[in-house]
DNA sequence: CATGAATGAGAGTTCATTCAT
DNA sequence: GATGAATGAACTCTCATTCAT
């Protein structure tokens, strides 16, 4: 496989992740992809041999950009606080945007392919996340920020508060004050003896 | 239409819930319903007319149901207490179980209709829920077995909390410990004077 | 058959008719005359067994009532010239009415079922009408109106031409100036001498 | 779109052709078409969108097609009388074509789409061809082989009759008798001061 | 007579997938 | 590698027609 075709395997992921974005994981057909990177039918069935595979690359694809872009943004010398902060306000920022999301083609994505643990990502993520937390959350005790029992349970918590609140975005709908108040209230309960 | 018709709609929209319990919602087709129900073709569609209808109609079957169910397992004299956990308990159940519930089909449903709020059937069971639960936590804190300082808030942070045990059930899986340790954390968050 | 099922059929007849004048014949289904009547399925059947026996009953009503309606209107003392212009008056008024008329109806008939001469209607009122237009003819040139050295060709193309406006008016639109003109010159031809 | 794709519209065309004549408009199914061609039910589609495109297409082969053959059929030195006598016998042969006319599916197609003016083909050929023939009255006035005071008027009463002979042709049908017979009052008419 | 539920054939249309070029 | 024509399965929806009540 050469550049090129290197190239023109990363054009049709992008091409791919719009109308995935735009209708969702079991709408999309093999002929919407064809359309939308205007290709031929028989080309696509080069790279590759199905929506559900075409899918499977492009959150892989999604979730290191998404990676790099966390990271990108902590300061060196932030607070676990800070961090918490940012993190939060970033799960904000991504549960309200309503275009340009994979959300619910992920969801229904995995409603169709209950994916053993070994290999479901969305699992792996979520229990990334949750370590994630409950280090910052530690972290922020050991430094006097927070005050917190149960690190873990917490963590978790904020995880299920966070799918939640992904979730409803989605279907019943949240406004930006919604979600604020949520993650207020997350947050609070974190510094509870400061009150 | 007679008696016998409205028998045999009945009967479509069962034999159709356990379809869309198996299915979810946008793979089940006419037909399926068809060959589910055993009628022909042309049958089912002088009852209804399309996917969408029917499993409107049995999403509101689906709600009576549950709402009897559950009003009709209090008892006179529970405690706020009581009533929370038992509310709680029905809520792992539902979460747990992996065949015979909607759940999957109903995101689907919602992610494709995003009705406008007035219509959004599960907005309102989720603010009615929330309502139930202030109310609870209320009464509660009144009678001395809670501690809160914002009922509203700690209901709401209840509700996206199940929401997102019930999305995480359905795409990465969850296990009974895990719903029971979330579950504890929330009532342990409510009790917290008692430690 | 009784009293009631003759006006019951009669009925049928007469709502049947708006619809073919609506829809043409072609398109029409039993279904669509079920629910104009607003009576059964099965109900139809009793009286009718295909839209084509339905379509030959209207037409059969239509002739009749066509008929008396043309022969009421002739005055007792009326010219040659006068009943003539007063037939071309009449077909005018037929061929610019939009609504209300079954010509299309009949063609599309007519078009799918090619009857022999003997059972042709449509035959029969040509002929008849040509007939009809000689004599006028003969008798205006007898009385001095008309000159016409073929009257039975004369009524013969007389009658193509109104055929002609016929199809015309169904297919590429005739204006009343264009019916007009052309009685007109039918009409200046039979007076030629007259000039 | 290569040399072969046109000609393999071409071919669903003329056999799609054959299934117009044979059925007229309204009665042709695209299944009608894909297995008159031949070929596979989603083939067709590749091609042509609906019964109604195809159709005009088809017409649209047709007119051209007529439109050459009949100007390679007029000899350089015929006179007025010659042409118009040519015309009228190509009219003549196309009346009394039972089989291999589209005559009858033109009429339901424009029955059923009452396209505006501009549009409508059928109005064009007729407008067109009065002008024609108005032209070679004009032209045999001159020329001292016709008489006529209106060439217009004249021009327009031949075309429909025309048009009421091949409504008629369709419907109550017609012999060559008659055809002749018609168009020799018309021809008559014209040559009339010579008898 | 009358009803209307039920059937099943058939039309339209869309796509995943293949394959000759 | 790349194309796009071709196939055929699958789905939606509509009606003519029947028949138990």
């Amino acid at each position: 496989m050469g550049e090129k075709s290197i190239q023109k395997r990363k054009y049709i992921l992008e091409t791919a992740r719009k109308v995935f974005v735009e209708k969702g994981f079991k709408k999309v057909t093999m002929k919407d992809i064809v359309e939308a990177c205007d290709i031929s039918r028989g080309g696509l069935y080069l790279y590759f041999e199905s929506t559900s595979q075409i899918f499977q690359e492009v959150m892989k694809m999604e979730t290191q950009e998404a990676d790099d872009l966390f990271s990108d943004s902590i300061k060196e010398d932030a607070t676990a606080s800070d961090i918490l902060l940012l993190f939060l306000r970033e799960q904000k920022k991504e549960l309200l945007r309503k275009k340009d999301t994979l959300t619910q083609a992920i969801y229904e994505f995995y409603f169709e392919n209950q994916l053993p643990k070994k290999e479901n990502r969305l699992k792996k993520q979520f229990d990334s996340a949750v370590r994630i937390i409950e280090g910052l959350i530690g972290a922020g005790v050991e430094s006097g920020e927070f005050y917190c029992e149960d690190p873990a349970g917490c963590a978790r918590n904020i995880m299920f508060v966070l799918e939640g609140l992904k979730i409803c975005a989605q279907t019943i709908g949240v406004t930006p004050e919604m979600v604020d108040r949520e993650i207020l209230y997350l947050f609070k309960n974190l510094c509870v003896e400061e009150e």
